[in-house]
DNA sequence: CCCATTCCATAGCACTGCTATAGAATGCGC
DNA sequence: GCGCATTCTATAGCAGTGCTATGGAATGGG
């Protein structure tokens, strides 16, 4: 690489991109580069075209997610702290739907899936602490129940973001449902009811 | 309406998008007229441009689903009746991925949400009767039940259809999910695993 | 029979992502 | 200091997109 350039460039059509998606505005190659100086050619030498950057602001979804959930500090509830991590997914999800579908768009490559990783790590370890807590039954496999937890989380982020369902109509399912989750699991019914109750709004507050 | 026209225009240019859509081609607006004679013209005094057309085949794809769902029969085991409706699901995910997430784009208009209630109260219906036959506790919300797997089959189908997640992996993971709701709902765990195993199998092989 | 009404085909507009090409700006060797 | 190879960037243009203005064609009611 001999020349430096303008290593800024990308991270500034990153956050052009993320903010016309944020903004409900059509993200097109010369929407995104208009007023900033650059031309559409950084797109192209930068991220090879519009779905790289759209990959790139995919990652970044990942990140600020990643970073929600790190502000979440682990709590001696770790039912509750799972329950956090769904809040912070459907927090993630209403405040910027676009951005949430485009996430789970895997037509869009992702540079590094670490980040991604790192979220659903986040998960399987609150349940493992809940196992070893014993709250939840010794016999149940983490990333599994994890799986699950994210998967009826995912379901309901998703309905939100497409409009499909409304906030007000998908909290009372979703959160209700973990706690089920949860109680399958072995955990108390009254004990997993105050876990979410508690968790799901510490993890909707969250700012990373 | 004097002229009386072609009326079978409409339904051919929904079976050509959604073949497209299938085939995993381009819906462009050149594409769906190609070859078929009619002129692109029909698109707009048909559907008022494509937004319209792709909302028409949005709800073909719920209708077709509901035929799935309607072609499996309710039979003396309404909890595995539930996890058939759960496979119906997975196998329209399955099978045509893009128009799974078309059908759930809330930004498309949908002319008669008639066909997507039915697929929903199909679900609650099966809840119905298991609260009814004494599988799931008396106290248990039909309704509410109902959103909660909904929205766990709902998750599994979005990771699946957007390539997030392949099926091998999915499929396990909500099985597994839906067994534990319907075990939180009062159901003895063994009969709980036995319905699904039976019901989701049932579901995913049903033909409309 | 005539005509108002409805549908449809053609052509063109503004816009999209993308690319070929030439120019500008840099770090390395001497 | 200086030429050079290398990398980035700006311009212009391409094919393709959804959409619309306009005029012709086909029909049923008076």
């Amino acid at each position: 690489m001999v020349r430096p350039a303008r290593p800024e460039v990308r991270q500034l059509l990153i956050e052009r991109a993320a903010g016309l998606l944020a903004r409900r505005e059509p993200v097109t190659l010369r929407g995104v580069v208009a007023g900033t100086g650059v031309s559409t050619m950084a797109v192209y030498t930068h991220f090879d075209g519009m779905p790289g950057l759209l990959g790139a602001v995919r990652q970044e979804g990942f990140s600020r997610l990643a970073g929600r959930l790190a502000a979440i500090p682990a709590t001696d509830d770790p039912v509750g702290d799972a329950a956090a991590a769904g809040g912070a997914y459907a927090a993630s999800a209403r405040l910027s739907p676009e951005l949430y579908t485009l996430m789970f768009d895997g037509s869009l490559p992702l540079p590094d899936s670490g980040a991604a990783n790192a979220t659903l790590e986040h998960l399987v370890s609150a349940v493992r602490r809940a196992v070893a807590g014993g709250r939840f039954d010794a016999d149940v496999d983490p990333l599994g129940l994890a799986h699950q937890l994210w998967m009826l989380g995912h379901g309901a982020c998703m309905l939100l973001a497409t409009g499909v369902m409304p906030f007000e109509q998908v909290e009372p399912v979703v959160t209700s449902g973990l706690a089920c989750l949860y109680q399958a699991a072995g955990d108390d019914a009254g004990l997993a009811g105050a876990s979410v109750r508690s968790g799901w709004e510490r993890g909707m507050t969250a700012r990373a």
